[in-house]
DNA sequence: CGGGATCCGTGCCGATACTG
DNA sequence: CAGTATCGGCACGGATCCCG
């Protein structure tokens, strides 16, 4: 853990710019539970992601090589999804991170105060 | 690993939406390394964050209760930061994803086509 | 069913100027 | 030194329409 930053790129930087947008690890974290899975059935898990969202994020997923894509010659056409190795070998950082995330985002919201409300 | 998502809150919205962000985990992983630190000596550790950003995020980070914000009375003014219980307890964690990436990044990289050039 | 293409609003973030 | 305040660009992402 040296001072990577400032000249030219940083594991940092790199990480949460693939990962730390607003669907791709909820795309990970669901196909990782759910197996392979149909492009319309992720989307019913999430619930409130669109369609764009989804398929912006799938190919930027299966171009870097954390997700494959599969698509049978059927008529209704049908495209499955699922982890690759590397997607895979991914994971476990993260359910580490959701795991601290489980054990202190409650206290972190109230001291933000949850005055928030609801918002949405 | 539950299918959290789509009622009330998701430990994975809740965390990248905290953690996420440009600025956060880059000031973290410098508390972390350097110890505690001033305002300027982050800045210039981190090279290319606005002082408003680093103000705006370290504000953040200490209603969260990751960092402690320490006020001397002095002329000129001395503010020092450092990680708390809590931040310490988040950076194994974002260290494990550290070491991913340092794995996997180069693959992406090359996958994705470096051909993005310099574009900053 | 599984997208692609387009338009557009919001919010993140940078640049700049000013202050105790 | 360590901020605060204001303005504005621009990318992210949502809504909608269309297609094989």
């Amino acid at each position: 853990m040296e001072n990577f930053h400032h000249i030219g790129s940083c594991p940092i930087r790199d990480v949460l710019s693939k990962l730390g947008d607003k669907w791709t690890m909820l795309i990970m974290v669901t196909l990782k539970t759910n197996g392979t899975m149909r492009f319309c059935d992720i989307q019913k898990t999430i619930g409130d992601i669109s369609q764009r969202m989804l398929t912006v994020t799938l190919r930027s997923l299966e171009t870097d090589g954390l997700i494959v894509r599969k698509v049978y010659a059927e008529v209704p056409p049908r495209v499955e999804y699922s982890l690759t190795e590397t997607g895979y070998s991914l994971m476990p950082h993260i359910e580490s991170l959701v795991g601290w995330a489980l054990e202190h985002m409650a206290d972190i919201m109230e001291r933000r105060g949850v005055r928030e409300e609801v918002r949405s």
